[in-house]
DNA sequence: CCCAAGACCTGGCGGC
DNA sequence: TGCCGCCAGGTCTTGG
């Protein structure tokens, strides 16, 4: 499910409900995620005031002055807010208790997501530490990319997929953004002039961008903090279209697989 | 260091 | 209808 765009539409849906609440706990049903749910979450939550919720590439930071507890939705998580009595089911693994009656929902069928704690500066989590720049701040360009291309051999996809060279890039995303820069997923990243890697990088930023305003690509069942769809499926111009015609010339768009992921584009205009 | 594949999970779909 | 294999928005870990 969830993409940067994803993860910042979860975001500003939740925002307005977490700041500055208190937080009564937390319920966790399923503590075996990707890594283990912390024992003693609720206690350590339990009277805190929300600080804030930011972001870093796809992990949700919610700071409670104490500590910050790290939020992953991995490949099916979503977060809802629901009133705190609302039956759980099967999926709700984790629900923050905020004070007044609401819960933040926390359900993942395929329990890639993560729910974690960490007392010190979170930029220090050995899961954020090692994290690339942002795609919509100012670390992030075509220099950037094309520096940590230089001699590398995988394709340019799985380059702009790595999270250690720049966050929040999914498959969705990285299908679009090569479409529009006309860029073959398939070529090696080192043989890529930086030119080039400046319009990647130009689309990158703006077809995240894009999907920030609508709300996010709704697949399958989505849904901001707020139970509002995202509206930016409609945009899509190759993922998901593989034998459709290009939007551009019309020619038949192609799939394979890189990195065993779907990867569409069209073998007229990327090059 | 670089790269590909495996691993972790559940659910939905197409095909037989 | 039932079962089987494959696919899915992520990313850490392992092995060559």
């Amino acid at each position: 499910m969830p993409e940067l765009p994803e993860v910042e539409t979860t975001r500003r849906g939740l925002a307005p409900h977490l700041v500055g609440h208190r937080l009564d706990g937390a319920s966790v049903r399923q503590p075996r995620l990707r890594w283990p749910v912390p024992e003693g979450l609720s206690s350590l939550l339990a009277g805190r005031r929300v600080e804030h919720l930011t972001r870093r590439g796809k992990y949700l930071l919610l700071g409670v002055g104490n500590g910050t507890l790290l939020i992953h939705l991995g490949m099916s998580g979503s977060l809802q807010l629901v009133p705190a009595d609302t039956p759980a089911q099967r999926h709700d693994h984790v629900d923050l208790l905020v004070e007044g009656g609401t819960a933040v929902r926390f359900t993942d069928p395929r329990r890639f997501g993560a729910v974690l704690w960490t007392a010190g500066a979170p930029s220090e989590h050995p899961l954020l530490a090692q994290l690339g720049p942002e795609p919509l701040g100012p670390a992030f360009d075509g220099g950037t990319l094309w520096q940590r291309a230089r001699g590398r051999q995988v394709a340019v996809k799985a380059l702009l997929m790595d999270s250690h060279v720049v966050v929040g890039v999914g498959n969705i995303y990285a299908n679009e953004a090569l479409f529009r820069s006309r860029i073959d997923p398939r070529r090696a990243a080192g043989s890529i002039s930086a030119l080039r890697f400046q319009r990647l990088a130009e689309a990158v930023r703006t077809v995240l961008t894009e999907a920030i305003e609508q709300g996010g690509t709704t697949l399958r069942d989505f849904v901001a903090g707020d139970g509002r769809p995202g509206y930016f499926q409609q945009q899509l111009q190759v993922y998901g279209r593989a034998g459709r015609p290009c939007v551009r010339c019309a020619t038949a768009l192609r799939e394979v697989r890189l990195g065993q992921r779907s990867s569409v584009f069209c073998p007229r205009c990327q090059r």
